[in-house]
RNA sequence: GGGCCUGUAGCUCAGUCGGUUAGAGCACUUCUCUGAUAAGGAAGGGGUCACUAGUUCGAGUCUAGUCAGGCCCA
C-alpha cells in the first residue's frame, strides 16, 4: 500500500514536513558526501550585505543557485555550497552612524575608531538568522555552518596577500581621485551617500574671466566657471578640437571664444570685429599668464597652457574650460601624466591654506565673493551672471558638496585589460548578449580602479610608509607583520593594526600604516581565494576549485562582483574566475515599479510562501525571463496560476495513480518491457523526450526553456494519457493491459519526478518518497538524474499521436458546431485526407478516436474533393529565392489556379505557369494548398485533414445517449453523497417510458458504470429530480453494505 | 550625456534562417465535459507588432533614426 494521498493537500504544510525530513536525516549533507570521490562542480556564492531582510530580489538568484547545484549533484558531481556574508562597507557604517547619531570622519574619530568598529561588527550579522530561515524555507540547500565572512581574520589575511601580489606585479599605485566631499563632515562621500542627500537647484555665480596670452599681449582667451573659488588653483585651459572659435577685436583688446557663444557676450555684430577664425586645434599649446600668483612658478613645468579636451562643449560659457586638476574629474584626467602636481590648497574643512594667502582661512564657497571682487579690481572679470543648475548636497549637513582630489590607491587596469578581455572571452554568459554587450563594453572602457576608502569598518590597506622618507613596505600576512613589528594580531581591523609601527630600515623615521581601508568590492572579488584562506591553507583544495563552474547574480553585478572577480582573477592567475554565469533581472512590484517597503506595493514573501508554497513561487520565478536578465513583474495571481496549471495537475496525476494502485493493491517498479497499448508506448516516449529536452536546456543554463517541457508533459500526461487511460485503471478485471498501464504511469511519474526535482524540490520529494521501492535512495535528491536514451524514443509514434489529437480536436469542434454534444453517441465520423501516411496512422489510433468522440465507427476516406474546395497560395519560401522580382506576379497567377489544376499538382504533376510572359515551372512544393469546406455540409477542415459527421441519430443511439446522461447524474449523486469510488449501490429510478425503455436496453452498461448491484424502478421520498435531455427523472442511490 | 536591455491582444509573454492569415496563457462571452482535477474541451470578440525612413520580390524579424520604460555609468 502507498500512503493515501490527500487530493486537497496543503502544499506549504507538506513543504514544512519535507524540510523537517531533510533536516533530521541530513539529506543535503548526504547529497554532497555520497559524491565524495566524484568530480567537483564548483559553485561560488556571491556574498550579500546582510543589512536588510531577504526579499523577492534575492529569491531569483537564490533559486537558480539551488537548481543548478541540485541538478549537477544528481548528474553525479560533488557540489559544495558555502554561504557567504559581505560584512564590511559603507552600508554598515551608515547604519551605525544612524544608530549612534554621528557622521563624518571627525565625529567617528571623536567617538573612537575601536568602539565604532566593534559596534559595526555587532550589527553586521544582525539578520543572519532571518536570512537562514527564509533561504532554507525557499528550499535552497547551502552550507550556513561552514560559511565565510569577509571580516574573518583568515579571510582578511588572504586579502592582504592578494594586495601584496598585485603590488609585486606592479599593478598598484597611489594617485588622486576626484570625489564629492562634504566640508562640514571633512569626509569624501560615496555615490550612495551623494544620492541620499540628493541634488537641488541652486543659483551659483557664473563668471567669465580673461586669460592673457603670453605671446600676444592684449589678446585674451575667455573662460567661464560656476566655481570661482577654483580659479586660484587654475593650471590650464581646455578647448574642443573641432569647436569653431573666433578671435574678435573689441576696442584695444582681442578675445578668443567659441563662435556659437559669441551672441551671449555681444548684443550685435557692431560691437566687435572678427579678426580670425580658429579651431580648437589652433589653440592647443598656447601659453597664457596665470591670473593668480600663487602657483605661477609651475609655468616652468608646463602649466598655463591650452589643452584639448573632448568634454568641452558650447552649451554654456565660452567653449573654453578652466582647468583645476584638484577640483574636477575632467580637469584631473586632462593633466594626468603631464607631470604637473595636483594642487589642493585647502584644509580638511575646505578652508584655503597659506598657499593662497589672500583668502587663507576662508571656506571655499564663502571665498567666491572676495575672489570675484579681486578679479574685478584687476580687470580680469569680463562678465558676472547667476546660473541655476542642480547641485549635490550633503545628506547630513544639508550643505553643498564640493569635488576635490583625494589621495587614493589604484589598481592599474590598463596593464591587465587585455587579459581581462581574454578571460571574458572564455565565459559562457546567460543571456549571451552580456558577454560582448554590457559586460564586454564595461571592460573595454574600464578605468583604473580606486580601491581605497577613507573609512573605518573595512580591511586596512596593508601599506606602511616611513614618516621621514618615501620608503614603503607592503605586508602580505600576519606573520610578515610580526616579523617586521614583533606584534602578532589575531584581528586585522583598523583599530588593531593602526598603532603597529616599526623603525624605517633607512633610519630616517618610523613606518606607519596609511589610513585608508579597502573598497569592500575588492574583498568580494577576492572571494575565490579568501574563502579558502589561500595560500596559507587549502592550497590543493583551492587549485581544484578554481575557476568556478558556475555563479549567478543580478544584472547590477556587471559593475560589481562579476567585474571585481574578473579583475583579480586576470591579475593573479590570467584566467576567468568563472566559466558559466547566469544573470538575473529585477523583480518589480505588480504596479511595475520597484518593490518598496515604504509604499507597501507587494505582498510579504513569507505570506506568499505560506499561501502558495515555495515550489509554486520557485516555478513562477524561474518560468520567466527574469532568469535572462529581464525585469519581471511579480503578482500573486501569477503564482496562483502556476499552482493551478502545473503544481496541482501534477499532484492530481500522482494522486490518481496512488488511489487506484491502492485499490488494486499493486506496486509497480518499472516500465513495462514491451507495452502493447499505443498510449503506453506514446507516453513513455514522451517521457524520454522530456528528459532529453530538460537536460539540454539545463546544460545550457536556460532555466526558462528547461521548464517548458515539464509543463507541457504534465499537461499531456493529465489531459491525454490519464484521461484516455482512465477506464484501463478502473475496469474490474486485473489483466495484462491494466498491469502495463500501472507500470507505465508509475514509470513516467518517477521520471517526471526526478527530472523536476531540482526545480520543485519539495513536492517531487513527497511524491518520490511515497512511490520509491525500499532499495532505492531515501530521497529523490540522492538519485541519479535520468539519462536521455534516444533508443527509447519513438518519434513516429509521437507524430502519430499529434495527428490523432488533431483529428479528435476537429471532431469535437464539428460536434460543437452542430450542437451534437459528446454524450450523444453517433454512428460514424468520416476522416478524410489525401495523405496516405496520415490515414494509416489514424487507422491505427482508431480506438482512441472512436472513444474520445463517442462514435460507433470511424470511416476513412481520401476523396476530400467532394467535401472541400481547393485554393492555392504561393509558397514564398520556396519560390522567392528563385523568382526574385517576379515573385509578386507569380503569386497572383497561383492564386488564380483552378481546383482541377491544384489537384494535378497534388497528384505529382508539374505545371508551367506564364508569369509576365515567361514560363515558370511549379510543383506541389511551390504552393500551399488551402481547403474550404463546401457549403451545406457538416464538414470541418484544418490543414490536410477534413472531418465530416454522420449526424443521423437512430433510436438506439438516442437511447444510449439518454443512458449516458443518466449515468453522469448517478455518478454526481454518488459523489455528492460521499461514496467511495469502489462502493456498490442500489439504484432506484422512475420516469417517463422513454427513459425506462432506454434503461432496459442498456441496463448492463448502466450497472457496470455505476457499480449498481440492485436496480429498482420505484423511488421513495429521498429521490432527486433530474433533467435528462427533455425528460425529468427521479433518481435515488443507496450504498450497499 | 554615454552604454546595454526592453517595447507584439485588456494583462503576462512566445515568435527559429526575413517568407505573406502574428501565436499561447490569463481575463471576458457562449456552449460543453467531468467519479483524479482547484481542472479539461469547442467557438468567439480582442493587434497600426511603439513610431518614421531605408534595404528587399517580401520586414514583427535586418539597418538607421525618433519616442517611451528599465538598469548601469557620468
Amino acid at each position: 500500500m502507498y500512503k493515501p494521498v490527500d487530493a486537497k493537500v496543503s502544499f506549504p504544510g507538506m513543504e514544512e514536513e519535507i524540510l523537517k525530513f531533510w533536516e533530521e536525516n541530513g539529506i543535503f549533507e548526504k547529497s554532497v558526501q555520497q559524491r565524495h570521490d566524484a568530480p567537483q562542480y564548483v559553485f561560488y556564492d556571491g556574498p550579500p550585505f546582510a543589512t536588510g531582510l531577504p526579499h523577492f530580489g534575492h529569491f531569483v538568484p537564490g533559486t537558480i543557485k539551488d537548481i543548478i547545484p541540485r541538478y549537477q549533484t544528481m548528474k553525479g558531481k560533488r557540489v559544495e555550497r558555502r554561504f557567504g556574508w559581505d560584512c564590511h562597507g559603507l552600508p554598515v557604517e551608515y547604519e551605525m552612524e544612524k544608530e549612534l547619531g554621528i557622521s563624518g570622519a571627525s565625529q567617528i574619530e571623536e567617538y573612537g575608531v575601536a568602539e565604532f568598529n566593534e559596534a559595526c561588527r555587532g550589527i553586521v550579522l544582525r539578520y543572519t538568522s532571518e536570512w537562514r530561515e527564509v533561504v532554507t524555507r525557499m528550499g535552497r540547500w547551502v552550507d550556513f555552518d561552514n560559511d565565510y565572512k569577509t571580516m574573518d581574520p583568515q579571510y582578511m589575511e588572504t586579502i592582504w596577500w592578494v594586495f601584496k601580489r598585485l603590488w609585486e606585479k606592479g599593478l598598484i599605485y597611489e594617485g588622486h581621485y576626484i570625489l564629492p566631499y562634504s566640508p562640514a563632515l571633512a569626509t569624501p562621500l560615496s555615490n550612495f551617500e551623494v544620492n541620499l542627500g540628493g541634488y537641488h537647484d541652486v543659483d551659483d555665480p557664473a563668471i567669465t574671466v580673461r586669460f592673457e596670452l603670453v605671446d600676444q599681449p592684449r589678446t585674451y582667451i575667455l573662460a567661464w566657471t560656476t566655481t570661482p573659488w577654483t580659479l586660484p588653483s587654475n593650471l590650464a585651459l581646455a578647448a574642443g578640437r573641432d569647436i569653431a572659435y573666433l578671435k574678435v577685436r573689441d576696442g584695444e583688446d582681442h578675445y578668443i571664444l567659441a563662435e556659437s557663444r559669441i551672441g551671449h557676450y555681444y548684443k550685435d555684430e557692431s560691437e566687435y570685429e572678427v579678426v580670425e577664425r580658429l579651431t580648437g586645434a589652433d589653440l592647443e599649446g598656447l601659453q597664457y599668464a596665470p591670473i593668480f600668483p600663487y602657483f605661477a612658478d609651475l609655468a616652468e613645468q608646463g602649466a598655463f597652457r591650452v589643452h584639448l579636451g573632448d568634454f568641452v562643449t558650447t552649451e554654456d560659457g565660452t567653449g573654453v574650460v578652466h582647468i583645476a586638476p584638484g577640483f574636477g574629474e575632467d580637469d584631473h584626467n586632462l593633466l594626468k601624466g603631464s607631470g604637473l602636481p595636483v594642487i589642493v590648497p585647502i584644509d580638511p574643512e575646505a578652508r584655503f591654506t597659506s598657499e593662497v594667502p589672500d583668502f587663507q582661512g576662508l571656506q571655499v564657497k564663502e571665498a567666491d565673493k572676495p575672489i570675484i571682487a579681486w578679479l574685478k579690481e584687476r580687470g580680469i572679470l569680463v562678465k558676472r551672471e547667476t546660473y541655476r543648475h542642480s547641485y549635490p548636497f550633503c545628506y547630513r549637513t544639508k550643505k553643498p558638496l564640493i569635488y576635490r582630489a583625494i589621495s587614493s590607491w589604484f589598481v592599474d587596469i590598463e596593464k591587465i585589460k587585455q587579459r581581462m578581455l581574454d578571460a571574458n572571452g572564455k565565459v559562457h554568459w546567460v543571456p549571451g548578449h552580456l558577454q560582448q554587450g554590457r559586460f564586454g563594453k564595461w571592460l573595454e572602457g574600464a578605468r583604473d580602479w580606486a580601491i581605497s576608502r577613507n573609512r573605518y569598518w573595512g580591511n586596512p590597506i596593508p601599506v606602511w610608509k616611513c614618516d621621514g622618507s618615501d620608503h614603503v613596505e607592503v605586508i602580505g600576512s600576519r606573520e610578515e607583520l610580526q616579523e617586521k613589528s614583533g606584534v602578532w594580531v589575531d584581528d586585522l581591523h583598523k583599530h588593531h593594526v593602526d598603532e603597529i609601527t616599526w623603525p624605517s630600515p633607512d633610519g630616517k623615521g618610523t613606518m606607519r600604516r596609511v589610513r585608508e581601508v579597502l573598497d569592500c568590492w575588492f574583498e568580494s572579488g577576492a572571494m575565490p581565494y579568501a574563502q579558502n584562506h589561500y595560500p596559507f591553507d587549502n592550497k590543493e583544495h583551492f587549485e581544484a576549485n578554481f575557476p568556478a563552474d558556475f555563479i549567478c547574480e543580478g544584472l547590477d553585478q556587471t559593475r560589481g562582483w562579476f567585474y571585481t572577480l574578473t579583475v583579480l582573477a586576470a591579475a593573479l592567475f590570467d584566467a576567468p574566475a568563472f566559466e558559466n554565469v547566469v544573470v538575473n533581472g529585477l523583480v518589480l512590484a505588480p504596479d511595475g515599479k520597484k518593490m518598496s517597503k515604504s509604499e507597501r506595493n507587494y505582498t510579504d514573501p513569507r505570506e506568499v510562501i505560506q499561501q502558495f508554497g515555495a515550489d509554486a513561487l520557485r516555478l513562477f520565478l524561474m518560468d520567466s525571463a527574469v532568469v535572462k536578465a529581464e525585469d519581471l513583474k511579480y503578482t500573486d495571481e501569477g503564482v496562483r496560476e502556476v499552482l493551478k496549471t502545473v503544481i496541482i495537475p501534477y499532484w492530481n496525476a500522482y494522486s490518481f495513480f496512488v488511489t487506484y494502485a491502492n485499490i488494486d493493491g499493486v506496486q509497480p517498479t518499472a516500465a513495462p518491457a514491451d507495452p502493447d497499448n499505443p498510449l503506453d508506448r506514446w507516453v513513455l516516449s514522451e517521457a524520454e523526450r522530456l528528459v532529453a529536452e530538460v537536460t539540454d536546456q539545463l546544460d545550457a543554463y536556460d532555466l526558462q526553456k528547461a521548464i517548458d517541457p515539464i509543463v507541457s508533459f504534465i499537461d499531456s500526461l493529465n489531459n491525454w494519457y490519464i484521461r484516455r487511460s482512465r477506464r484501463r485503471f478502473w475496469k474490474s478485471e486485473n489483466d495484462n493491459d491494466k498491469e502495463q498501464a500501472y507500470q507505465t504511469l508509475y514509470s513516467v511519474l518517477m521520471t517526471l519526478t526526478k527530472v523536476a526535482a531540482p526545480i520543485i524540490p519539495f513536492m517531487t520529494e513527497e511524491i518520490y518518497r511515497n512511490l520509491r521501492s525500499p532499495q532505492e535512495p531515501e530521497s529523490v535528491h540522492l538519485c541519479d538524474y535520468p539519462v536521455a536514451d534516444e533508443s527509447r524514443r519513438d518519434r513516429e509514434l509521437e507524430r502519430k499521436m499529434a495527428i490523432t489529437r488533431q483529428a479528435v480536436s476537429l471532431g469535437r469542434a464539428i460536434r460543437t458546431m452542430h450542437n451534437l454534444k459528446i454524450r450523444q453517441p453517433l454512428s460514424a465520423i468520416h476522416i478524410v485526407t489525401r495523405d496516405e501516411e496520415a490515414r494509416r496512422i489514424l487507422r491505427e489510433m482508431e480506438d482512441i478516436t472512436r472513444e474520445e468522440l463517442n462514435v460507433k465507427d470511424v470511416v476513412f476516406r481520401e476523396n476530400e474533393e467532394e467535401l472541400v474546395e481547393y485554393s492555392a497560395k504561393a509558397n514564398f519560401r520556396e519560390l522567392g529565392p528563385r523568382l526574385g522580382k517576379r515573385m509578386r506576379a507569380a503569386a497572383e497567377v497561383i492564386e488564380g489556379l483552378s481546383g482541377a489544376e491544384i489537384q494535378q499538382l497534388m497528384e505529382g504533376s508539374t505545371l508551367s505557369l506564364d508569369v509576365d510572359g515567361e514560363p515558370v515551372d511549379i510543383t506541389i512544393e511551390s504552393v500551399l494548398v488551402q481547403r474550404q469546406e463546401k457549403e451545406n455540409l457538416k464538414v470541418l477542415n484544418e490543414g490536410s485533414l477534413t472531418v465530416a459527421l454522420d449526424p443521423e441519430i437512430t433510436e438506439e443511439l438516442l437511447q444510449e445517449g439518454l443512458v449516458r446522461d443518466l449515468i453522469r447524474a448517478v455518478q454526481n449523486l454518488r459523489k455528492e453523497r460521499g461514496f467511495e469510488v469502489t462502493d456498490r449501490i442500489t439504484l432506484a429510478i422512475d420516469g417517463s417510458e422513454e427513459i425506462l425503455a432506454a434503461v432496459r436496453s442498456f441496463e448492463d452498461y448502466l450497472r457496470g458504470e455505476t457499480l449498481t448491484d440492485d436496480l429498482r424502478f420505484t423511488v421513495d421520498g429521498d429521490a432527486q429530480e433530474i433533467s435528462i435531455g427533455d425528460f425529468r427523472v427521479a433518481v435515488d442511490v443507496q450504498k450497499n453494505s
